[in-house]
DNA sequence: TATGAATGAGCCTTCATTCAT
DNA sequence: AATGAATGAAGGCTCATTCAT
């Protein structure tokens, strides 16, 4: 067999072009139509795909749903790691996933509707989600909070875990306030906002 | 004939109380299973009514999720009118609202369930929700934080319709949380922190 | 007791007035909304009574539209038997019953609609009449016929009873295209028309 | 390879098929049951198919009985056609219509029940029908007629199409008599006698 | 007699999922 | 791997009928 030249792509490389292809059209769908009120059929039809090849790729309709979330976090992880890398100021490193986190989703409406609407739909879902990876990213605010009152520039008699919450719950209102106005804004502007009144309050 | 009294609830008085036994059971079932999963038939057995009776006091599953929505608003604004009544302090009157808002999520696990996940599916419902009655607190928020600025107890150059997004994503954020945990404790106690959190900032 | 005056009609006649009531208004909903389409609220709240008092009056809902059907033939064979009373002549005879049939009919529409749609849904119900009332109507234009042969007025090799059919049949074509007719033209008036040719057909 | 030989049907053609087999078994059940009374359950399963899959090939329950009523008057229509083509005597060609009427109903019990009983259900159908087909059927009969006049064959006095509706009444009332009727008797031998009686009845 | 709230069986329709081709 | 026709379980909703008042 002669070298797999770069223009024909690899069987594994089409198969996950196509996996990609098909949670593309379920972030698509499920923004405009939501989780429950779209159909798998149009999920495949906005793919260009038959019914039944959804289900090479995926187990059922959860997953689809399932595997959106995962694979945007795995991402998103990937890139706040690298965003944070060799930074060691705590504030710093607040405001950086800050950007992150409202920079990607104002990247990408539909992602973001899913991410603040959709998501939230079960509490199973819910549960399963807030057990693990928000439970992660609070804790990476949380130790940055923490970090900044151990050095000082952080009040000490405000829990960080409650603190972290807040900042997120900001964050994340920042977000769904976005995806429902009618105007349209650069959401990834509000970070650093956010972080200045997180970090200074609005006592003068 | 002596005066008629009060023990045989008048036709109006019982086919209220029967809408709200309805309703008080959507709210057990829609927190338990989820709107979508949840049945009709399951609404109507734990209401102890049948199937059929649910229709009479509501158009369709869909009015059940809006009504649970603006008889719980309705009842929230009353309470808040009345904690806001003859209290000019702008920064008393944010931690009035921050304890109604979380006293009354606090107050019934189920209630807080259908509002901070269940009546969040679609966004047709959100943007509904979003534009008028969350605007309404947004504003009340807003303006007490104005106020405080004009007052020269908050810093000017925070923009009080973003700082009000952003001290109500914190509560939401609280309510959400709270939900979602395992632990059992009173989601009320927050808004004192949080109140005080959004005044002071993290600043030393 | 005092003597019951004509003023106050007794009870049975109270009763039968009621039965009227509902009977006339279950006539102008079948008519509007069709038999299936229409329901017993419909009836009682055009009748201005309650749902359960049609039961109080009649075993269901079939039996209100064959109860309108008994009702109006009764009457309607009263009429025909004193229109014929002392009639000889049998083509005469024919004429009159044609009178009577598109007469009827032709003064009330709704009345029409039920008998000429509504009427014959059913196979089931369309057996039970046309094994008895259409017999009987059916027979009186064939003996008026088959008289009309042994008078010598009519061809004789023409079978009566095919013959009925198809003056029956035209009768209540007649009767079918001017309910579906838009334009307003008086049915009684074709009864003789019909009955023309019909006789002339006929005629040796 | 040799020609493609026509024992495996083409998709378009099972899927033909099976659209025909699903409306077969509507024209059975509504014959049987009544169309009210006919679930759509009882259709598949008559047609030996899932309950979805009549959905498939129909919009819903309505559009069966549409559908039947179309394709059957798309056939008769067909057929009458070509049993007038190049018969030019006017008398002759109501025989043949005649003929073509009574001979369709009188091959299929069901479908003859369906078109006299089940279709004349509401109004609303009735009038969609009446004011199109039926029209072009009485207005061909009419021509006829009026030709007939012209031709010195019929007397001129009669209006043609109220002659027209006539002889259709006749002959519907044939058909509605022969599926009452207990006893078996060939449906089409009535075409003859119809229209001879009715041009006996017309003749100068 | 009359009411009308309550019942609950019944039915149309949807749609996630399968599987023969 | 891909298709898309077929499946059939499931569920929202209607409405004839009942019955406590």
């Amino acid at each position: 067999m002669p070298t797999v030249t770069a223009r024909r792509p690899s069987r594994a490389q089409a198969s996950a072009d196509k996996r990609e292809l098909i949670l593309r059209a379920a972030i698509t769908q499920f923004a405009r139509r939501g989780f429950f009120q779209a159909q798998v059929a149009d999920v495949a039809r906005e793919a260009g795909v038959a019914a039944g090849t959804v289900y090479l790729y995926f187990e059922n309709k959860d997953d689809l749903l399932i595997s959106i979330f995962e694979q945007t976090m795995r991402d998103a992880i990937d890139e706040a790691r690298r965003a944070l890398e060799g930074v060691a100021d705590p504030v710093e490193r607040l405001r950086r996933l800050a950007r992150v986190h409202l920079g990607r989703l104002g990247q990408d409406r539909d992602l973001a509707v899913v991410f603040q609407v959709e998501l939230r739909q079960s509490t199973k879902f819910m549960e399963r989600f807030s057990s693990t990876l928000l439970q992660d990213y609070l804790q990476a605010i949380g130790e940055a909070i923490a970090e900044a009152q151990t050095a000082g520039l952080f009040r000490r008699e405000v829990s960080p875990s409650l603190a972290a919450k807040m900042l997120y719950g900001a964050l994340d209102e920042m977000a769904t306030n976005w995806i429902l106005s009618r105007r349209r804004y650069r959401l990834a502007a509000q970070a650093d906002e956010v972080v200045d009144l997180f970090v200074h309050g609005m006592k003068r």
